[in-house]
DNA sequence: GATGAATGAGACTTCATTCAT
DNA sequence: GATGAATGAAGTCTCATTCAT
């Protein structure tokens, strides 16, 4: 493992677990083994080491929102699936996860990245949407905003899960509150 | 208006702008037209400040949460009302609920609070369902699960409001989104 | 009582105990009930208040040396009594010579009056040893020195009761000690 | 000479001289021409500073204690001799005794220090006048009340040497003086 | 005389960033 | 590439003193 990816690799455990600001580059110098100096051999600053994290979690997004676009062009991609998906995805990416969802008050890049995950999240559920009530498996509902409805559940329920561990996992039991909502 | 009052006004309106951290007391004092060593006349910490906001908001809950309390002991307090209401309270007290959702990963008396305001309305809303389902106006699911559900489709809801000011306002559509899922 | 009494009164207990440092304005107020401005309409300044104490314990001292002169000027003062005297002279001044050997570090004009302390014991204790080896009653030693030394046991005993309590109270036994040193 | 160094020397000769709260970070960093921050990477706090030196002193003074008990175990170690080789060690630790001299009123480790100084040199004092009884060299005194009498001697010859320059020095006489009292 | 809110200088401390080695 | 000591701006907080009421 590289020098900057150990740093990014630390960066993303403390950042996760005690925030950006408590996450001093002293700290992480310590913790990953090297010198405070050295992180700006790789790094321009420390918002940049944040960017790197961000960068690559975009990139994990758009290989899911990809691979769900893919399923709806062939049409046969439900709400469940979208949302199934999502959460393997969440679950694969928890800690940049955190990270972006503790820094878009802070943060301008980290702001515009969530507004990505909302767009490409809502639009994709519009389609699917769409595609449910020609298909005739989905009530004749408002489009637009029942994808914003779905879309916000979606991520309240990342965030419980991700920063409320005590609150129980309803995951599963919300897929079902959609489709008993939305399904013919 | 009284100088404490003064400040906790201008904290408000800082922290909700542009988080805890960026809210210095230099700048603070500056916006309100006062010394720094004034804020330390009226509050003991800058923290102290924070749980004076959040200890104003724990009251305004509490009246929401007894009013509430108050319908379900005569057995009308339809979901429907629970939402609305609980919008209108995040309405009246939009500054403090940002500030409370902006600060529960940095500040444990956050943190506390927001852990209030969950299981709160989960029980509400339990027992909103529980009532529903005896009057045979709700199916008959989880109780638990699905209120569960419902809070966290709340406070996502209450986040976008929020922090996303430019998705649309799905609040009113998410209540008969609720509605179908849940009612006979 | 009036005012100007009780703030000297507080500020002395308070100084004694915590110090000059943590005896802030504040807490001399709080303590004495009255304002931190009432403070400044009796005294010019924090430091000014320190004068005032001073400068009675500096009256209460020349009492005590005029008293001990007049029975020098009668030849009859031993320098049992020179102690003995000296040590009632502290317990009525107790909190006072705290403040003093507390501050005299600190303020100049605490460090001046610490110095006639020491002058004038020395100049007592020279005169009575000088009397007392006229008298035969002392042997001949140098007189200055000796002089020198029994203050320096003096204040060292001082010091010690003071600021050590636990160190058990050998005032009485250094008496007979420095009479077994300089008596016949 | 490291920087660490450097900040303690240049620590030492400032609290010697003004005092510990008149020797300010600023001023510390001043007058050792490195930078305010520069003191943090190298001591936690400034009573941290205190404590270096503090612990210091007690490391010298433990050698001093050492070297007297071993003369004492071999039963020829005077009054005189632990009187002149603790101003010796004064001597060679001005400074710092100055520090804890003035300390201690503020510091609870230096209050502790000081209470270590008090109790060794009084348990040794004991031992020597215990020795010398039986030897039949000193006189049938109360040993430990005297133990503590010529303590107090020596703390009090040590703070006039140290903060009263301009008192003659009187250190040998001060050891004639007990010998007179003490010894047959 | 008395009040007590307000002041502002200055204390201690933190931390992202730089730079000589 | 790496180090880690040094920096200095900026943060929170304290406290003697002032002043309008």
């Amino acid at each position: 493992m590289k020098t900057k990816d150990i740093i990014l690799a630390t960066a993303k455990e403390m950042i996760s677990e005690v925030g950006f600001h408590k996450a001093t580059t002293a700290n992480l110098a310590k913790k990953a083994n090297i010198s405070e100096g050295t992180i700006y051999r790789h790094f321009e600053s420390k918002e940049d080491i944040l960017l790197h994290i961000l960068d690559a979690l975009e990139e994990q997004f758009s290989y899911y929102i990809e691979a769900i676009r893919k399923k709806l062009d062939v049409k046969d991609c439900s709400l469940e699936e979208i949302m199934t998906d999502y959460f393997s995805f969440v679950e694969a990416n928890e800690v940049d996860m955190k990270i972006m969802l503790s820094t878009y008050g802070l943060l301008d890049s980290s702001k515009r990245l969530m507004a990505v995950f909302l767009k490409n999240l809502e639009l994709i559920l519009e389609e699917s949407l769409r595609h449910g009530i020609e298909r005739g498996e989905i009530k004749d509902v408002d489009v637009e905003r029942n994808a914003t409805v779905v879309m916000t559940i979606i991520f309240g329920l990342t965030r419980m899960h991700l920063y409320w561990p005590d609150v129980r996992d309803v995951r599963e039991e919300a897929i079902e509150f959609c489709r008993r909502s939305l399904m013919k």
